[in-house]
DNA sequence: TATAAAACAGACCAATCGGTCTGTTGGAAT
DNA sequence: ATTCCAACAGACCGATTGGTCTGTTTTATA
């Protein structure tokens, strides 16, 4: 990796964890000179808008969440286990942050539901991504007999994924954990609930 | 309410709906002028600064959910009645929002949790209210036996609201009810497992 | 209806915004 | 070692930001 795509690295990383803190409307070019070291010349070299930046860097927290994703599901093959190794990622999430500020897709989704567009379908398609992975962990498992085959996939992903958001941004508005370990614990319940004895 | 309070109030009913939705980093006092039909001298006149416009914007957000809080729990004493009727609120957030652009408590401490320290106060002291709520129905309901004495009231209030929050994200992110509705429903087969036989 | 005060319009301000462009410099290939 | 181009600095730009202030208009009270 040469010089500038090592600098243009650098800039993704710091604007990333600087955009996630501050919101992409909340944080201007000068926080990003300020972060990155850079004059705009150094930046404008790499990105052609702030615009532009923002997604990319949008991107790059996400690949640094789905990163502990498949860290975390790396070896385990049985549905119910893969579904609890996500409850822990979300509390690793909460205890220390791959990016910090909290989840980039919910901070994004909170963001740009209304306004930003670009950011709204990037959202989207990352918490498509969240989705469509706890989905199939679900219906393989009902394939594997190892869920019950009554279990509504959609539901089981609309259910984990709003409790575990829901609970990571009250552990960080409180900066307590003590909000996602209950949320954890009852959702670890609710998938032995749905477990083929 | 004569010519002055009237104008405030429209401003603050205005820029509520606006702040919102384009967040309060994202919306401009030009944005606010345009919206209320004000220039800067009317606006000024009545707020002196965009941040405590922008604070008390959120208290007026606020209050619009807290009056249909109290609307849902009015005439209800049965403890699981009141846990159910704060659900059906979150569904009607969903449905028919009193502010367009989602839970102004979640968008709040979303945006404030780590840059805006003051707007982020607000937010907790918001949601420290939601909790307390919750709390005390759930405890008054174990006095009353109608809860299970072994609930974790404090576990109850995290997990509700998290989930319910969460799905409410969810479904302005997708612009469909749907996740809402799977979530809710969730949360009251939840609540009939606390129930008191 | 007269009058004082409150309400509002809008010109004006410095600061900052995102973005451009030219000049300098450092690194890589010959 | 020389050359050349990518990498970067930073002056500069118009537009917009939040905010002030003076002047005009409305409103309420006497």
């Amino acid at each position: 990796m040469n010089k500038g795509e090592q600098t243009r690295e650098r800039i993704l990383a710091r604007s990333a964890q600087l955009f996630n803190r501050q919101g992409y409307a909340g944080a201007s070019l000068s926080d990003i000179m300020r972060e990155t070291g850079l004059e705009k010349g150094g930046i404008y070299n790499h990105f052609s808008s702030k615009e532009q930046l923002s997604l990319e860097s949008f991107d790059y927290a996400y690949q640094l969440v789905q990163q502990r994703v498949r860290q975390a599901l790396a070896g385990k093959f049985n549905a119910i286990e893969r579904l609890l190794a996500i409850v822990s990622v979300f509390q690793s999430e909460a205890n220390d942050p791959p990016v910090a500020g909290g989840c980039p897709i919910m901070n994004a989704a909170i963001e740009a539901d209304d306004a930003n567009e670009l950011l709204r379908d990037r959202a989207r398609s990352a918490m498509d991504d969240w989705r469509a992975s706890v989905h199939r962990i679900v219906t393989r498992g009902i394939e594997r007999y190892e869920i019950r085959p009554t279990t509504d996939a959609d539901e089981v992903a609309s259910v984990l994924l709003a409790t575990l958001e829901g609970a990571l941004m009250l552990s960080n508005l409180y900066k307590d954990p003590v909000h996602m370990k209950r949320a954890a614990a009852h959702m670890v319940r609710y998938i032995e609930t749905i477990k083929l004895p």
